[in-house]
RNA sequence: GCACCCAUAGCUCAGCUGGAUAGAGCGCUGCCCUCCGAAGGCAGAGGCCUCAGGUUCGAAUCCUGAUGGGUGCGCCA
């Protein structure tokens, strides 16, 4: 565990103290303590943190909580550090530490900056995020902004907690959507010749391929224009694909995403990578050929039984087995599936995550039983859906709508919201809740934004520090460290530093459940608590950071405030938002 | 029909992998600027955590079932 985090540190000495109390008895050996914690008290006035200890152990040790809570109390105020520690309610041991602990945390979060926070949970473990992977055949909409988002801030959070992070994107590159792409393609070359293109039912309309047809002119001329579809297919899907993969990256960059690895579906075809994949599964008896029952309830019209090559995926908690090759002997989209996991797994992750949208939910156990099935119990694969986000403008609805011209791209948001502002919200919503977006709420500058609410609170600490600045004082984090701390005596000050000890904690948390918006909502209420330590000094002159007749009491003050500028800046970053000196 | 996700204040949502008296914003009511940024703060009202069982020292949280809503369901990716 961190020894930055002060919550895990305290558990290991009350760890400590639980195997003293069985050296000398008063408690039996061979307890399992993992479910022993250390947390913040609900309430704050239980005390700085409290412990289960008592509780958990009381069974195990055929022992009443209480006396095993006073037992631990009278062990662990031997150190000078924990000033209290008292027994309450069903057998909780709330513990008060000596105001140096907070203290000395503070010197060290100016000393770390904004790696502060940063932990050695992920102990270097190889995870590979997978996310966006849009269809290679228009810009990105909505949805897939709320997926990049997610999945970026994701793997900053994991990067921060210790992992080895890879962002990966997988190019849906060899399937039919991609020949679609092609022929539309295709018909703005023939309208860039000046043909008037014929935009058939089934293939893209969008304006986006126009330059697309024009850049395919400038390239082939008009040689194309009377060769067979055989002829020039290949090419021009190849020159297409690659014109949508760069706008896609042109939109991501847009929103602050940059993939470390671009992996494309095409590679896996004609290469052996997919029957080496599924030799993989067929070496361990998984794959075989059988017809399916059709489904229950809701039979399509023209289904009749088939034989098909299936994988065993019910052998690993899915409903029914699942079919790789077509009857035609084609591979379905399931094969480059299995092989894309397969690679991922072979390049030796511990950890695979994949984001998709919540509309690919029925894929998830088939996912999954192909991983466990490759790759056994060394790696896991965790699935996170993202809902959908529901667009709002004025408060009212605002319907999209690919044919009346009102689709909402990623690039449309972006322009109209900032990528800041567009991160931030999007991040203030569980992964698995709907999200509401709505254009003018998102830019109103009142604590109904939390993203105005937490730069409010970083910009009013610059501010308070440009103010000290004017009175001659050293505001760099060097010299705040060296600040008389012990100054910070105050109730409240010392209520904002325990928020600021939360931190590593919370990091850990969100990092092991890969729970990003844990970091938007503590941002939230750390601000709200710098905002109401700001209007506490109103009534009480004492608690202003800047006392201009004690410059020695205002450097600790400001070393306090800067602490929570410190640690909503290490946030904003995970989230990948920029934190702002002024409001504008 | 089956699977997965969701259900918490009037509205939109948190709730730290089982902890103490369930929280925030909006909306409503009433307060606080001779004062570091009031773009803020404080207080009040507002709850059967959808329902019924179960697990245990202890459940909004875990299990089972029901109800309501969303998504998906063999040769489409």
């Amino acid at each position: 565990m961190d020894p930055m985090n002060l919550f895990s540190q305290i558990r290991a000495q009350v760890i400590a103290a639980l195997d003293a109390l069985v050296a000398e008895g008063a408690l039996p050996a061979g307890l399992d303590t993992a479910n022993v914690t250390v947390e913040p008290p609900r309430d704050p006035a239980h005390g700085d943190m409290a412990t289960n200890a008592a509780m958990v152990l009381a069974k195990p040790a055929g022992m009443k909580p209480r006396d095993i809570a006073e037992a631990l109390a009278v062990r662990l105020t031997a150190d000078p550090r924990i000033a209290s520690a008292e027994v309450a309610g069903p057998g909780f041991l709330n513990m008060r530490v000596a105001p140096e602990i907070w203290h000395d945390l503070l010197r060290s979060v100016l000393t770390q900056g904004t790696d502060y926070g940063r932990s050695v949970l992920g102990d270097g473990i190889k995870v590979n995020v997978e996310f966006v992977s849009a269809n290679p055949t228009g810009p990105m909409h909505v949805g897939h902004t709320r997926g990049a988002v997610f999945g970026d801030a994701l793997a900053a959070l994991l990067d921060f907690a210790g992992y080895d992070v890879t962002r990966e994107y997988y190019i849906n590159d060899g399937g039919a959507q991609v020949d679609v792409l092609a022929r539309s393609a295709f018909e703005r070359y023939r309208e860039a010749c000046g043909l008037s293109p014929e935009i058939r039912e089934g293939l893209y309309p969008g304006d986006y391929l126009i330059p697309v047809g024009a850049a395919l002119k400038e390239k082939y001329g008009e040689s194309l224009l009377d060769q067979p579809e055989s002829a020039w297919l290949e090419e021009v899907r190849e020159f297409s694909t690659e014109a949508m993969m760069a706008m896609i990256r042109e939109d991501l960059a847009l929103l602050g995403v940059k993939m470390d690895v671009y992996f494309s579906e095409k590679s896996l075809y004609g290469t052996g990578r997919i029957e080496e994949a599924l030799k993989s599964l067929e070496d361990r008896g998984l794959i075989y050929t059988g017809v399916l029952e059709p489904p229950k309830g809701k039979t399509p019209e023209d289904w009749e039984p088939r034989e098909q090559t299936l994988f065993r995926s019910t052998d690993f908690g899915d409903d029914v087995d699942r079919p790789v090759k077509k009857s035609d002997g084609s591979w379905t989209y399931f094969a480059p599936d299995i092989a894309y996991h397969y690679d991922k797994v072979t390049r030796g992750y511990d950890q695979l995550i994949d984001i998709f949208g919540a509309d690919h939910g029925g894929y998830v156990k088939r996912m999954k039983a192909v991983v466990a099935a490759l790759g056994g119990n060394s790696v896991s694969l965790d699935i996170k859906l993202i809902q959908l986000v529901k667009l709002f403008k004025n408060g009212e609805p605002f319907k999209m709508s690919k044919r009346a011209g009102t689709f909402v791209t990623l690039r449309d948001v972006v322009e109209q919201a900032g990528a800041d502002v567009t991160r931030f919200v999007m991040l203030t919503r569980k992964n698995d809740a709907p999200l509401d977006f709505d254009f003018d709420k998102v830019l109103e500058q009142t604590k109904d934004n939390p993203v105005f609410y937490v730069q409010y609170a970083h910009a009013r600490v610059c501010s308070v520090l440009r103010r000290a600045e004017e009175l001659g004082l050293d505001t760099s984090d060097a010299a705040l460290s060296g600040a008389a701390l012990e100054r910070l005596d105050h109730p409240a000050e010392l209520d904002l530093a325990r928020k600021v000890a939360e931190w590593p904690r919370l990091v850990e948390i969100a990092a092991r459940g890969h729970e990003p918006h844990r970091i938007a909502f503590y941002l939230y209420d750390l601000a709200s608590d710098l905002h109401g330590h700001w209007a506490k000094g109103n009534d009480e002159m004492g608690l202003r950071f800047i006392q201009e007749d004690d410059l020695g009491a205002t450097q600790a003050k400001i070393a306090l405030a800067r602490s929570v500028a410190v640690v909503i800046s290490a946030g904003l970053a995970i989230l990948g938002v920029t934190p702002v000196e002024e409001m504008r």
